[in-house]
RNA sequence: GCUGGAGUAGCUCAGUUGGCAGAGCACGUCCUUGGUAAGGACGGGGUCACGAGUUCAAUUCUCGUCUCCAGCUCCA
């Protein structure tokens, strides 16, 4: 049976429950979605838990019912008096909004709802919902709308599909990084006492973070990108320029210092451009790649803070490419191929991403012919690398269109990492130029682009994606060594600075606890790799080595440990 | 920012129909010196998110603020 039409008939049955528990809740809209569906209604109160409870009752009902989907054709304006008549002002809106026929249908207890299908043939076919929970909704999704309540739940064709899929929601929660990160003591925010959305990464998260920039410099110099530093706080006047004091400033935090207007930087691009602007450059110079790994402040409204995955103070992998239009497609084509190679070295295929391509918008700046030109590159590159994705028909910036890379958590919810953006505005703004081959100025493109976004958004995802149990090369601790008694220590002391001496991270758990418990707290702290020493191993110069989740995996000499471990660590990335 | 729910020890949670605040884990000291997922004893730790109000008395009731959670809007 077709889930959707499935789970949209399974949100007309929740409405009529809703109707007939309460018959002056008005219905507004009620769509599947990827994991069920809603419906959203007007009603004065808020519904509760013992209400969605009530409800669920009453679909169960009609349900047993076994009611006929009836669906019908009429003219627009006998839809419009039916509605009318019966005050459903919400679909009313919609009808007025339709041309032709209008396709309504009704069940046999007399539900009457607007509606195209496809539904079942009756309300007997659903076996297996469940209503889960109900949250705030504007109408048509514009904010300044009236707020809407909106009841999810979900629907599946089996009692057994339903219990699997709350079962994985149940198991979701615990790979939620929110809970992993602090707990695992790799980063904590404080709330009360530093203020929301800004992170403070403890000594193990601080090492993960180290691990990941010195990847990305080592990286970004090899692909001929110049790394740049630029302040943290700049002057208004640059801003203004720019043009975020106007149409950001919002989100910008600003003060005064000996009467002179400062801006935190949202952003890196001004600063960027600056430098670029240094000097005079020439089509020889083109293009030059300014990389920065750069700490920005956004005044996030409060209730879109996220963990680590909405915050006010992060720092992005940062890079603004400056080149002619001849080099445009080429520069889109080389920053793709980053993009994938560095997810993929973090463990992220090309199925865990959701590619979206971003098209002019109504309000715009730039000929149109620098749009389709741009447009028509960044699609190349998409086509040139095989990735499938999604065209958001003028969901684009306003200064350019752009490709952004989506990455899940969870819940599988989506949050933005990767973006690559064209813009036509900041290049003249700030009056960018170059000198052509014929001596004559002329203007660059510019280009930002980001790979995995924020570090602090992406080390969230990757703490979801793998549970918190990181690849070797990225575990602050690779190996935690487990001394059997204190005449052992000066042995684990040796191995440790062996081990240090072949870049490898390990900690001694010099605490006066069992053997037991010490591979207990190592496992559940997530550390790949234990090694335990007593008497035996020490007059032997070996190690006993312990694989996360495997267990014993035997005694070997400790070069040969080594070995192995260096070339896992090789491997991984 | 909006709608709804929530805030008790570092963590997971009991509890008080308004009358001295509880457990397990974690932490500390001591005993134990172990062989692959929790050894034992004792102990420290709380403005019950914060601020007002009602009351003889507020962690509990009322209001406000902050923060968190789900969703909406917005976004890396």
């Amino acid at each position: 049976m077709d889930i959707d039409s499935l789970r949209h008939s399974c949100s007309h049955v929740m409405a009529q429950a809703v109707k007939e528990l309460w018959p002056e809740v008005k219905l507004a809209i009620g769509p599947s979605i990827e994991d069920g569906f809603y419906y959203d209604f007007d009603r004065q109160e808020a519904f509760s838990d013992d209400d969605l409870r009530a409800i669920e009752k009453r679909m169960q009902e009609i349900i047993a019912k076994d009611e006929p989907f009836l669906q019908e054709e009429i003219d627009k304006q006998k839809a419009l008096d039916l509605f009318g008549k019966l005050k459903e002002d919400y679909k009313v809106e919609l009808i007025q909004a339709l041309a032709g026929k209008i396709s309504i249908y009704k069940t046999g207890s007399a539900f009457l709802d607007l509606c195209r299908g496809p539904h079942l043939k009756s309300t007997g076919q659903i076996k297996a919902f469940k209503l889960l929970s109900v949250a705030g909704a504007y109408w048509h999704g514009i904010e300044t709308n009236p707020m809407l309540q909106r009841i999810y739940g979900t629907c599946f064709n089996s009692k057994k599909e339903l219990d699997e899929y709350l079962k994985n929601l149940e198991e979701a929660k615990l790979r939620d990084h929110r809970k992993l990160g602090p707990a695992l003591e790799f980063f904590d925010i404080y709330h009360e006492q530093a203020g929301a959305g800004l992170v403070f990464y403890h000594p193990k998260g601080a090492l993960l973070r180290t691990i990941i920039e010195d990847y990305e410099r080592k990286e970004h110099l090899k692909r001929g990108y110049q790394i740049v530093i630029t302040p943290h706080i700049m002057q208004a006047e640059l801003w203004k320029t720019s043009g975020h004091y106007d149409y950001y400033k919002e989100n910008m935090y600003t003060f005064n210092i000996d009467e002179r207007e400062f801006v935190l930087k949202p952003m890196n691009c001004p600063g960027h451009i600056l430098i670029y602007k240094s000097k005079t450059r020439s089509y020889k110079d083109l293009p030059i790649r300014f990389f920065e790994l750069g700490t920005v402040y956004r005044h996030e409204k409060a209730g879109v803070l996220h963990g680590l995955l909405r915050v006010r103070g992060f720092t992005q992998d940062d890079a603004h490419i400056f080149c002619t239009d001849y080099q445009l497609g080429q520069e889109i084509h080389n920053v793709i191929e980053f993009v994938i190679d560095t997810m993929k070295d973090f463990g992220f295929n090309r199925e865990s991403l959701a590619v979206e391509l971003s098209t002019r918008p109504q309000k715009f700046i730039g000929s149109e012919q620098d749009w389709q030109e741009a447009t028509l590159q960044l699609e190349k590159a998409l086509k040139e690398k095989g990735l499938a994705y999604e065209i958001c028909e003028g969901e684009g910036a306003f200064y350019g269109p752009k490709i952004d890379i989506k990455l899940k958590d969870a819940l599988k919810r989506k949050w933005q990492c990767a973006t690559i953006q064209c813009d036509f505005a900041l290049p003249k703004r700030f009056n960018l130029a170059y000198i052509d081959a014929e001596g004559k100025e002329r203007q660059p493109i510019m280009l930002h682009r980001v790979l995995l976004g924020s570090l602090e958004r992406f080390i969230g995802a990757l703490i979801e994606h793998y549970k918190a149990e990181l690849p070797l090369w990225l575990s602050p601790c690779q190996v935690l060594l487990i001394p059997l008694k204190e005449t052992v220590v000066p042995y684990a002391e040796k191995i440790k600075k062996t081990l240090e001496e072949n870049n490898l991270r390990s900690d001694i758990d010099r605490r006066n606890e069992t053997l037991d418990k010490k591979i207990r707290s190592a496992e559940l702290n997530k550390i790949p790799y234990c090694l335990i020493l007593g008497e035996r191993e020490e007059t032997q110069s070996t190690v006993s080595v312990r694989k996360k989740g495997s267990g014993n995996q035997g005694t070997v000499t400790l070069d040969k440990f080594i070995t192995e471990l260096t070339k896992q660590v090789q491997e991984h990335r």
